[in-house]
DNA sequence: AAATATATACGAAATAAATCGTAGATGCAA
DNA sequence: TTGCATCTACGATTTATTTCGTATATATTT
Protein backbone atom coordinates (compact mmCIF):
# COMPACT_ATOMS: atom_id res chain seq x y z
CA UNK A 1 0.00 0.00 0.00
CA UNK A 2 2.34 2.36 -0.88
CA UNK A 3 6.10 3.45 0.44
CA UNK A 4 7.28 5.04 -3.82
CA UNK A 5 7.59 8.42 -4.67
CA UNK A 6 4.34 8.97 -5.95
CA UNK A 7 4.26 8.21 -9.96
CA UNK A 8 2.84 9.55 -13.14
CA UNK A 9 -0.62 8.12 -14.09
CA UNK A 10 -0.30 6.22 -17.62
CA UNK A 11 -2.45 6.68 -19.76
CA UNK A 12 -5.38 4.56 -19.02
CA UNK A 13 -5.07 5.95 -15.24
CA UNK A 14 -5.02 9.74 -16.72
CA UNK A 15 -8.55 8.58 -18.23
CA UNK A 16 -10.30 7.79 -14.77
CA UNK A 17 -8.56 10.66 -13.20
CA UNK A 18 -10.45 13.06 -15.54
CA UNK A 19 -13.70 11.47 -14.70
CA UNK A 20 -13.23 11.39 -11.08
CA UNK A 21 -12.52 15.14 -11.71
CA UNK A 22 -15.66 15.75 -12.91
CA UNK A 23 -17.88 14.40 -10.15
CA UNK A 24 -16.32 12.82 -7.18
CA UNK A 25 -16.49 10.10 -5.08
CA UNK A 26 -17.73 7.35 -7.59
CA UNK A 27 -18.11 3.75 -7.01
CA UNK A 28 -16.50 1.71 -9.89
CA UNK A 29 -19.65 0.74 -11.85
CA UNK A 30 -19.96 4.46 -12.57
CA UNK A 31 -16.46 4.70 -13.66
CA UNK A 32 -16.69 1.63 -15.93
CA UNK A 33 -19.59 2.74 -17.50
CA UNK A 34 -18.22 6.15 -18.43
CA UNK A 35 -15.01 4.39 -19.42
CA UNK A 36 -16.94 1.71 -21.56
CA UNK A 37 -18.22 4.18 -23.46
CA UNK A 38 -15.10 5.11 -25.11
CA UNK A 39 -14.04 1.45 -25.12
CA UNK A 40 -15.22 -1.53 -24.38
CA UNK A 41 -13.28 -2.80 -21.48
CA UNK A 42 -14.48 -5.53 -18.93
CA UNK A 43 -15.55 -4.54 -15.29
CA UNK A 44 -12.55 -6.30 -13.97
CA UNK A 45 -10.03 -4.53 -16.12
CA UNK A 46 -11.31 -0.95 -14.33
CA UNK A 47 -11.64 -2.32 -11.35
CA UNK A 48 -7.92 -3.64 -11.56
CA UNK A 49 -6.35 -0.27 -12.64
CA UNK A 50 -8.70 1.69 -10.11
CA UNK A 51 -7.31 -0.82 -6.99
CA UNK A 52 -3.78 -0.15 -9.24
CA UNK A 53 -3.93 3.48 -8.56
CA UNK A 54 -4.41 3.29 -5.04
CA UNK A 55 -1.48 0.90 -4.21
CA UNK A 56 0.36 3.75 -6.15
CA UNK A 57 -1.37 6.66 -3.88
CA UNK A 58 -3.18 8.18 -7.08
CA UNK A 59 -6.90 7.28 -5.58
CA UNK A 60 -8.16 6.81 -2.44
CA UNK A 61 -11.59 5.27 -1.45
CA UNK A 62 -14.29 5.15 0.98
CA UNK A 63 -16.39 2.10 1.98
CA UNK A 64 -20.27 2.89 1.71
CA UNK A 65 -22.51 0.46 2.24
CA UNK A 66 -21.33 -2.81 0.11
CA UNK A 67 -19.38 -0.89 -2.53
CA UNK A 68 -16.12 1.56 -2.66
CA UNK A 69 -16.17 4.70 -3.69
CA UNK A 70 -13.27 6.66 -4.88
CA UNK A 71 -11.50 10.01 -5.08
CA UNK A 72 -8.28 11.71 -5.99
CA UNK A 73 -5.72 11.83 -3.85
CA UNK A 74 -4.45 15.22 -4.80
CA UNK A 75 -6.01 18.11 -5.94
CA UNK A 76 -6.43 18.20 -9.50
CA UNK A 77 -4.64 21.60 -10.19
CA UNK A 78 -2.06 20.04 -8.89
CA UNK A 79 -2.00 16.96 -10.93
CA UNK A 80 -2.71 18.93 -13.68
CA UNK A 81 0.07 21.20 -13.41
CA UNK A 82 2.71 18.02 -12.78
CA UNK A 83 1.34 17.04 -15.88
CA UNK A 84 1.58 20.41 -17.80
CA UNK A 85 4.98 21.19 -16.98
CA UNK A 86 6.41 17.71 -17.99
CA UNK A 87 4.63 18.13 -21.13
CA UNK A 88 5.46 21.48 -22.23
CA UNK A 89 9.48 20.56 -21.24
CA UNK A 90 9.16 17.49 -23.58
CA UNK A 91 6.50 18.74 -26.34
CA UNK A 92 7.71 22.20 -26.41
CA UNK A 93 10.95 22.48 -25.15
CA UNK A 94 9.46 24.42 -22.67
CA UNK A 95 8.34 27.13 -24.25
CA UNK A 96 4.78 28.21 -23.18
CA UNK A 97 4.37 30.79 -26.24
CA UNK A 98 4.78 28.37 -28.40
CA UNK A 99 2.58 25.77 -26.89
CA UNK A 100 -0.33 28.32 -26.80
CA UNK A 101 0.10 29.80 -30.35
CA UNK A 102 0.11 25.97 -31.25
CA UNK A 103 -3.00 25.86 -29.30
CA UNK A 104 -4.31 28.57 -30.78
CA UNK A 105 -3.80 28.03 -34.32
CA UNK A 106 -5.92 25.26 -33.92
CA UNK A 107 -9.50 25.83 -35.66
CA UNK A 108 -11.32 24.00 -32.60
CA UNK A 109 -10.48 26.59 -30.42
CA UNK A 110 -13.99 28.94 -30.04
CA UNK A 111 -13.49 32.89 -30.67
CA UNK A 112 -15.19 32.71 -27.72
CA UNK A 113 -12.56 30.53 -25.68
CA UNK A 114 -10.04 33.14 -27.03
CA UNK A 115 -12.33 36.39 -25.46
CA UNK A 116 -11.39 34.35 -22.30
CA UNK A 117 -7.79 33.29 -22.56
CA UNK A 118 -7.27 37.34 -23.29
CA UNK A 119 -8.94 38.12 -20.19
CA UNK A 120 -7.10 35.19 -17.80
CA UNK A 121 -3.87 36.84 -20.18
CA UNK A 122 -4.61 40.55 -19.16
CA UNK A 123 -5.60 39.75 -15.24
CA UNK A 124 -1.94 37.53 -15.12
CA UNK A 125 -0.31 40.64 -16.32
CA UNK A 126 -1.81 43.03 -14.30
CA UNK A 127 -0.92 40.85 -11.10
CA UNK A 128 2.35 40.64 -12.11
CA UNK A 129 2.93 44.11 -12.63
CA UNK A 130 2.97 45.49 -9.16
CA UNK B 1 8.23 -1.40 -42.57
CA UNK B 2 5.14 -0.34 -41.98
CA UNK B 3 1.26 -0.42 -43.59
CA UNK B 4 0.03 0.29 -39.86
CA UNK B 5 -1.51 3.45 -38.88
CA UNK B 6 0.75 5.90 -37.40
CA UNK B 7 0.71 5.28 -33.70
CA UNK B 8 1.37 8.20 -31.22
CA UNK B 9 4.97 7.91 -29.84
CA UNK B 10 5.97 6.82 -26.37
CA UNK B 11 7.26 8.62 -24.03
CA UNK B 12 11.30 7.61 -24.50
CA UNK B 13 10.09 8.39 -28.28
CA UNK B 14 9.34 11.54 -28.07
CA UNK B 15 12.20 12.72 -26.30
CA UNK B 16 14.08 11.13 -29.64
CA UNK B 17 11.70 13.87 -31.37
CA UNK B 18 12.32 16.80 -29.35
CA UNK B 19 15.99 16.35 -29.72
CA UNK B 20 15.85 16.33 -33.24
CA UNK B 21 13.26 19.10 -33.61
CA UNK B 22 16.11 21.60 -32.61
CA UNK B 23 18.37 20.41 -35.30
CA UNK B 24 17.75 17.79 -38.33
CA UNK B 25 19.31 15.34 -39.48
CA UNK B 26 21.27 13.66 -37.03
CA UNK B 27 23.22 10.49 -36.57
CA UNK B 28 22.77 7.82 -34.07
CA UNK B 29 25.21 8.88 -32.09
CA UNK B 30 24.36 12.77 -31.50
CA UNK B 31 21.44 11.61 -30.66
CA UNK B 32 22.72 8.87 -27.43
CA UNK B 33 25.20 11.63 -26.27
CA UNK B 34 22.34 14.51 -25.71
CA UNK B 35 19.86 11.50 -24.77
CA UNK B 36 22.88 9.98 -22.49
CA UNK B 37 22.77 13.71 -20.63
CA UNK B 38 19.36 13.14 -19.57
CA UNK B 39 19.42 8.90 -18.17
CA UNK B 40 22.45 6.69 -18.55
CA UNK B 41 21.34 4.65 -21.24
CA UNK B 42 23.32 2.22 -23.76
CA UNK B 43 23.99 3.18 -27.01
CA UNK B 44 22.10 0.05 -28.52
CA UNK B 45 19.15 0.95 -26.30
CA UNK B 46 19.25 4.63 -28.49
CA UNK B 47 19.95 2.77 -31.38
CA UNK B 48 17.23 0.56 -31.45
CA UNK B 49 14.52 3.49 -30.70
CA UNK B 50 15.26 5.00 -33.28
CA UNK B 51 14.81 1.70 -35.09
CA UNK B 52 11.69 1.47 -34.02
CA UNK B 53 10.55 4.69 -34.95
CA UNK B 54 11.92 4.36 -38.66
CA UNK B 55 9.53 0.65 -38.75
CA UNK B 56 6.80 2.59 -37.42
CA UNK B 57 7.31 5.74 -39.90
CA UNK B 58 8.03 8.17 -37.11
CA UNK B 59 11.46 8.89 -38.43
CA UNK B 60 13.16 8.36 -41.66
CA UNK B 61 16.88 8.16 -41.96
CA UNK B 62 19.36 8.33 -44.67
CA UNK B 63 22.73 7.09 -45.33
CA UNK B 64 25.83 9.43 -45.35
CA UNK B 65 28.93 8.05 -45.11
CA UNK B 66 29.06 4.86 -42.95
CA UNK B 67 26.71 6.14 -40.59
CA UNK B 68 22.58 6.93 -40.75
CA UNK B 69 21.43 10.27 -40.56
CA UNK B 70 17.91 10.49 -38.68
CA UNK B 71 15.22 13.07 -39.46
CA UNK B 72 11.39 13.22 -38.69
CA UNK B 73 8.52 11.65 -41.06
CA UNK B 74 6.09 14.28 -40.03
CA UNK B 75 6.64 18.15 -39.35
CA UNK B 76 7.03 18.87 -35.62
CA UNK B 77 3.80 21.11 -35.91
CA UNK B 78 1.81 18.58 -37.07
CA UNK B 79 3.11 15.85 -34.51
CA UNK B 80 2.76 19.02 -31.39
CA UNK B 81 -1.01 19.37 -32.83
CA UNK B 82 -1.71 16.08 -32.00
CA UNK B 83 0.12 15.47 -29.02
CA UNK B 84 -1.70 18.94 -27.53
CA UNK B 85 -5.26 17.70 -28.94
CA UNK B 86 -4.88 14.98 -27.05
CA UNK B 87 -3.60 16.13 -23.81
CA UNK B 88 -6.07 18.86 -23.90
CA UNK B 89 -8.46 16.24 -24.12
CA UNK B 90 -7.47 13.93 -21.49
CA UNK B 91 -6.03 16.57 -18.98
CA UNK B 92 -8.19 19.47 -19.49
CA UNK B 93 -11.24 18.54 -21.02
CA UNK B 94 -10.85 19.97 -23.84
CA UNK B 95 -10.95 23.45 -22.34
CA UNK B 96 -8.49 25.44 -23.67
CA UNK B 97 -8.76 28.94 -21.35
CA UNK B 98 -8.58 26.37 -18.34
CA UNK B 99 -4.95 25.18 -19.82
CA UNK B 100 -3.97 28.42 -20.35
CA UNK B 101 -4.74 29.33 -17.23
CA UNK B 102 -3.01 26.78 -15.82
CA UNK B 103 0.04 26.97 -17.93
CA UNK B 104 0.16 31.05 -16.54
CA UNK B 105 -0.41 30.02 -12.98
CA UNK B 106 2.75 28.56 -13.19
CA UNK B 107 5.42 30.87 -11.64
CA UNK B 108 7.87 29.74 -14.01
CA UNK B 109 5.80 31.74 -16.61
CA UNK B 110 7.76 34.73 -17.25
CA UNK B 111 6.08 38.08 -17.88
CA UNK B 112 8.23 38.07 -21.23
CA UNK B 113 6.80 34.81 -22.69
CA UNK B 114 2.91 36.65 -21.04
CA UNK B 115 3.24 39.67 -23.41
CA UNK B 116 4.35 37.37 -26.12
CA UNK B 117 1.83 35.53 -25.86
CA UNK B 118 -0.70 38.29 -25.58
CA UNK B 119 0.43 39.49 -28.72
CA UNK B 120 -0.62 36.27 -30.53
CA UNK B 121 -4.13 36.09 -28.26
CA UNK B 122 -4.26 39.57 -30.14
CA UNK B 123 -3.35 38.34 -33.84
CA UNK B 124 -5.68 35.47 -33.22
CA UNK B 125 -8.51 37.51 -32.50
CA UNK B 126 -7.48 39.63 -35.71
CA UNK B 127 -7.56 36.86 -37.85
CA UNK B 128 -10.82 35.45 -36.79
CA UNK B 129 -12.62 38.86 -37.05
CA UNK B 130 -13.26 39.63 -40.59
C1' DA C 1 47.77 -7.99 -41.68
C1' DA C 2 46.22 -7.59 -37.07
C1' DA C 3 44.18 -4.88 -33.71
C1' DT C 4 41.09 -1.18 -32.81
C1' DA C 5 37.19 1.81 -33.51
C1' DT C 6 32.68 2.76 -35.31
C1' DA C 7 28.26 1.28 -37.01
C1' DT C 8 24.25 -1.55 -37.75
C1' DA C 9 21.18 -5.64 -37.16
C1' DC C 10 18.93 -8.92 -34.57
C1' DG C 11 17.02 -11.08 -30.92
C1' DA C 12 16.05 -11.66 -26.28
C1' DA C 13 15.44 -10.30 -21.52
C1' DA C 14 13.45 -7.18 -18.22
C1' DT C 15 9.90 -4.10 -17.01
C1' DA C 16 5.54 -1.97 -17.23
C1' DA C 17 0.72 -1.60 -18.60
C1' DA C 18 -3.68 -3.31 -19.75
C1' DT C 19 -6.92 -6.91 -19.85
C1' DC C 20 -9.64 -10.44 -18.09
C1' DG C 21 -11.10 -15.04 -15.73
C1' DT C 22 -12.32 -17.12 -11.70
C1' DA C 23 -13.33 -17.43 -6.93
C1' DG C 24 -15.23 -15.75 -2.75
C1' DA C 25 -18.02 -12.54 0.17
C1' DT C 26 -22.29 -10.27 1.07
C1' DG C 27 -26.94 -8.93 0.64
C1' DC C 28 -31.47 -9.51 -1.11
C1' DA C 29 -35.39 -11.76 -3.11
C1' DA C 30 -38.15 -15.77 -4.09
C1' DT D 1 -32.43 -21.42 2.50
C1' DT D 2 -31.48 -21.37 -1.98
C1' DG D 3 -30.36 -18.78 -5.78
C1' DC D 4 -29.24 -14.50 -8.09
C1' DA D 5 -27.01 -10.03 -8.30
C1' DT D 6 -23.33 -7.07 -6.93
C1' DC D 7 -18.66 -6.28 -5.54
C1' DT D 8 -13.99 -7.18 -4.42
C1' DA D 9 -9.58 -9.80 -4.48
C1' DC D 10 -6.14 -12.21 -6.75
C1' DG D 11 -3.55 -14.11 -10.17
C1' DA D 12 -2.50 -14.90 -14.91
C1' DT D 13 -2.11 -13.63 -19.63
C1' DT D 14 -1.24 -10.55 -23.21
C1' DT D 15 0.67 -6.69 -25.21
C1' DA D 16 3.76 -2.76 -25.27
C1' DT D 17 7.97 -0.56 -23.96
C1' DT D 18 12.58 -0.25 -22.65
C1' DT D 19 16.91 -2.06 -22.29
C1' DC D 20 20.97 -4.37 -23.66
C1' DG D 21 24.17 -8.37 -25.31
C1' DT D 22 26.21 -10.39 -29.11
C1' DA D 23 27.35 -10.85 -33.88
C1' DT D 24 28.77 -8.79 -38.07
C1' DA D 25 30.52 -5.46 -41.36
C1' DT D 26 33.51 -1.84 -42.60
C1' DA D 27 36.98 1.48 -41.92
C1' DT D 28 41.19 3.13 -39.65
C1' DT D 29 45.44 2.73 -37.26
C1' DT D 30 49.74 0.57 -36.04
Amino acid sequence: MKDFKKPEPTSAELEVLSILWERQPLPVKEIHEKLAEKKGVGYTTTLKIMQNMTSKGLLKRELRGKSHFYFTADEKEETRQNLLNKFLDTAFAGSASTLVMQLLGNKKTSLKELEEIRKVIEQMENDRQK
